[in-house]
RNA sequence: GCCCGGGUGGCGGAAUGGCAGACGCGGAGGACUCAAAAUCCUUUGCUCGAGAGGGCGUGCGGGUUCGAGUCCCGCCCCGGGCACCA
């Protein structure tokens, strides 16, 4: 499309300027308010795409509003760069990660910066930077020394196409990888893993001082499930000195235990079994232990969970409430991680155990009365206690304490918690990530490498192949090295680090990279932490910002960080994903609609307005045919605000008259319109509203009348203001053409709407019958209840309406609206 | 199955219990032009009506209210998260 003025030369000009005068640098001894902005730095994949420009556009917006509003504003920019889509890559291209690495990260900062966002580039940080690493490692040790970190043999996820172990956390619900998409294995191996488990209270009690969206808050506290109850023992029938020790939340339905369960991997099934089960019980945790997790936990889904595999192990156990023996079963409903991998089975109160129950012809007592109609299946809500002996007609809460007591007194009963959360596993077999550093002495163990000897970085000669081990293992010159406590021959641990460790604390480093001592001054640090607004997509819900969130009280703890806050991210924004034919865009589906192709078009600014005005920030885009015409619309829009600041034909006149009046009075409801849009989020409303003003500006300059020369000086000049946030490059072109010699657009304060402007002189009252609009009467704004009533029974409309009817009611909400009823 | 979101014109969307559809896209008509593009103006929920004007209308069914897109109850559909965690 034709453009009034040259949109590539004006970006160009005004990028280069920011850049070479530093406009965003901050420094950290700037004494205005501070504001710490952050978008969630990116994995460099390439050219930016719509989801970045999304992201970045909304960051900057905040950055340069924030600093209209007066404050030194925090504004970084970095790279995730460690990570496995590089490694695979440089595999199939015969190149090095990090020259991949490196050539997409120059692609993605050429792109954003076409984009005109305000960062201190000086600050920039990047994941496989050895100044970085040593840092990434120093935390490792001091986690390690501090018993947070530690190496256990445990079943873990194993993922074959990313030949790798993962977290749980990179594991999907129906237990695939989330990256690969493959069937995750199950393997025992040992690994490294951080202690977060230790953490679990304070991150699930924490999460009620966050702004952030519900939506993220109760993912969270799902993921870390906390849940409370009782764990006590099971005497073994025939041998009171030994015990099946379980765990529930709903000791109150005890007198319904009717057998018990234990895992297949539970330490003392084998104690349990006699001899004439021994053939069907190995026949069971065989099947258990070589079915995926997928297959262990899925089949439970279509029946109402009847495929429940076990088999009765011999033995019996006490029911400590009834004094009744009942059946100990091996089933693998029951899992060998959480609690005490055993249960007390209540088919009564429980699904799971109902259809276990069924299904093995166990009896079912109930012990809650179930509301009427509620049909012979399992029961586990509110009611009266029945069959319960001393807690009979106790409601569900009353006898939970009462049974937690009689547990306590009779079967070594204590009060417990668990949590859904495990510990995190960080160990990867992969080469494009930060080594861990640990060397394995035979004589000495785990030995930390020394800090001295920070950062490790990995050789570059390495046969990147995806056997399952780490490239490292097999380069010897890596591998082999010397115990740093005896001199000793030492194997260094090939493994590195999980990519989230990295980005678990760069938000740190951005606050004060210059230092290369320490990781960052914690004084400095302090300065700027808590991030103020943190913008990125819902993907990391769980995964980045739990674990981040666990980095920095753990860091606060060990000393590393003494002094801030425990929290890293106070407001979280979440904004929507890019569809494209209802799909997220991603590369690896080839669907990304690159940035550049706009940049030369529409420009910048015209795509940034598109991704502010096209919804909600919150909401998913969908890239649809008419999303061209859409960004072309806002370009439009830019352009009507060129050539109205260069209108020349207005004719002016020297009297403010009442038109003049009333588009001062517009242009003060719209500074207060967008202002509070701002602090709202709702962006899309505040683009409409500057469409709005400029429509009234626009055709109030072109009347033959004239328009008052101050009243268009001042209307343009907060339009532009009000605009620079979001279009920071027209706004600034046009702000020196009518200011030249005066500091820039984005060095002027934000508007202020006055209130006295702001108020209307006369309003539109809406005069309703029975609930329809009948009539529109002019009134002052401040007319009162009885003047309302009057002025609408009188109007000649209405009257001839009502034709001499006589209102029953009438309603009055001065001064918006009268409904008469009849 | 459970827990969150959401359902409004041809499309994206707006609307603190008070004029439903702001703003934009698209469409229609007009001005300018030799012509086109660009620009500017008018118009644009559906429907009945020549018109004035009327009726209907925010997924469906009820309810509360003078008044409901908005609040309550029960459904349907779409999207997301969790899913044997005792």
């Amino acid at each position: 499309m034709a453009r009034p003025f040259d949109v590539s030369a004006v970006e160009k000009k005004w990028q280069a300027c920011w850049l070479d005068e530093g406009t965003y640098d901050v420094d950290n001894d700037d004494e205005r308010e501070r504001y710490y902005a952050l978008c969630m730095y990116p994995y460099p994949s390439g050219p930016a795409h719509q989801g970045h420009i999304r992201n970045y556009t909304f960051g900057d917006l905040v950055v340069r509003y924030q600093t209209m509003r007066g404050k030194a504003v925090l504004s970084p920019f970095g790279f995730d760069s460690f990570g496995l889509p590089a490694e695979n890559a440089a595999i199939k291209a015969g190149s090095h990660p990090r020259l991949f690495t490196e050539a997409r990260m120059a692609e993605l900062k050429s792109s954003v910066r076409r984009l005109g966002a305000a960062y201190d580039w000086r600050r920039e940080v990047y994941s496989h930077d050895p100044n970085y690493m040593r840092w990434s490692q120093t935390f490792f040790l001091a986690f390690l020394e501090a018993g947070l970190a530690y190496r256990a043999e445990a079943t873990v996820n194993w993922c074959p196409g990313c030949a790798t172990v993962l977290a749980n956390e990179q594991v999907l619900s129906d237990g695939t990888c989330e990256r690969s998409g493959d069937l995750v294995q199950r393997r025992d191996l040992e690994q490294w893993f951080f202690k977060i488990t230790d953490y679990a209270e304070e991150l699930l009690n924490d999460i009620d001082t966050l702004e952030w969206p519900d939506r993220v808050k109760t993912m969270q506290r799902n993921w870390i499930g906390r849940s409370e109850g009782v764990e006590f023992d099971l005497a073994l029938q025939g041998d009171h000195s030994r015990a099946l020790r379980v765990f529930t939340t709903r000791p109150d339905t005890g007198f319904g235990v009717t057998y018990a369960v234990v895992a297949p991997e539970h330490p003392m099934l084998w104690d349990l079994v006699t001899d004439s089960e021994r053939e069907s019980v190995t026949g069971l945790v065989e099947r258990a232990s070589l079915a995926s997790e997928l297959e262990r936990t899925a089949s439970s889904d279509a029946g109402g969970g009847l495929d429940k595999r076990g088999a009765f192990t011999g033995s019996f156990v006490v029911n400590p409430f009834t004094q009744q023996s009942v059946p100990v079963y091996v089933a693998d409903y029951v899992l060998g991680t959480y609690g005490t991998g055993a249960i007390m089975a209540v088919p009564a109160e429980d699904e799971r155990d109902f259809a276990f129950a069924t299904l093995h012809a166990l009896p079912i007592v109930r012990t809650t009365q179930p509301p009427d109609g509620h049909g012979d299946g399992p029961y586990s809500g509110e009611g009266q206690h029945i069959n319960s002996g001393f807690m009979d007609g106790m409601d569900v809460a009353t006898a939970k304490i009462a049974a937690t007591q009689y547990l306590e007194k009779n079967a070594h009963g204590v009060k417990k918690v668990n949590y859904r959360l495990r510990d995190w596993l960080v160990s990867r077999q992969r080469f494009w990530g930060c080594p861990i550093p640990v060397v394995y002495c035979d004589t000495h163990g785990i030995v930390a490498v020394p800090l001295d000897q920070l950062p490790i970085v990995a050789p570059d000669d390495v046969v990147m192949d995806k056997t399952g081990q780490s490239p490292l293992a097999t380069h010897e010159g890596f591998r082999n090295t010397t115990c740093p406590i005896c001199g000793g021959p030492a194997r260094r641990e090939t493994d590195t680090m999980d990519t989230f460790t990295d980005s678990s604390w760069y938000f740190l480093r951005y606050t004060d990279p210059f230092t290369s001592d320490r990781a960052f001054d914690p004084v400095e640090a302090a300065k700027w932490m808590p991030v103020d607004q943190y913008i990125g997509g819902i993907e990391h819900a769980i995964l980045h910002l739990l674990y981040s969130r666990f980095y920095l009280k753990a860091l606060v703890d060990i000393g590393v960080a003494p002094g801030l806050a425990r929290e890293p991210f106070k407001r979280l924004f979440t904004q929507g994903m890019i569809r494209l034919d209802g799909s997220k865009m991603s590369k690896s589906k080839g669907n990304l609609i690159a940035p550049e192709e706009y940049y030369d078009t529409v420009g910048a600014d015209g795509l940034r307005l598109f991704h502010l005005f096209v919804g909600p920030p919150a909401d998913d885009v969908d890239w649809t045919d008419q999303t061209e015409e859409a960004i072309e619309g806002c370009a439009r829009f830019l352009d009507r605000v060129y050539r109205l600041s260069h209108y020349d034909e207005c004719f002016f006149h020297d009297e403010i008259t009442l038109d003049d009046e009333e588009v001062r009075r517009e242009v003060h409801r719209t500074i207060a319109k967008v202002t509070d849009g701002f602090e709202r989020w709702s962006y899309n409303t505040c683009v409409a509203a500057i469409m709005e003003l400029l429509n009234t500006i626009s055709r109030w300059a072109r009347r033959t009348e004239g328009a008052h020369r101050a009243t268009l000086d001042e209307s343009l000049d907060i339009l532009l203001r009000l605009l620079a946030p979001m279009t920071p490059h027209v706004t600034a072109e046009l702000w020196e053409e009518r200011h030249p010699g005066e500091p820039g657009v984005h060095a002027t304060t934000w508007p202020e709407a006055d209130p006295t402007l702001v108020a209307h002189s006369s309003v539109v009252m809406v005069v309703q019958v029975n609930g329809k609009v009948r009539a529109r009467l002019n009134v002052s704004p401040d007319i009162t209840e009885a003047d309302a009533t009057a002025a609408a029974l009188a109007d000649a409309d209405i009257v001839n309406f009502l034709k001499g009817a006589t209102p029953s009611r009438v309603v009055a909400r001065p001064p918006r609206l009268v409904n008469i009823v009849l």
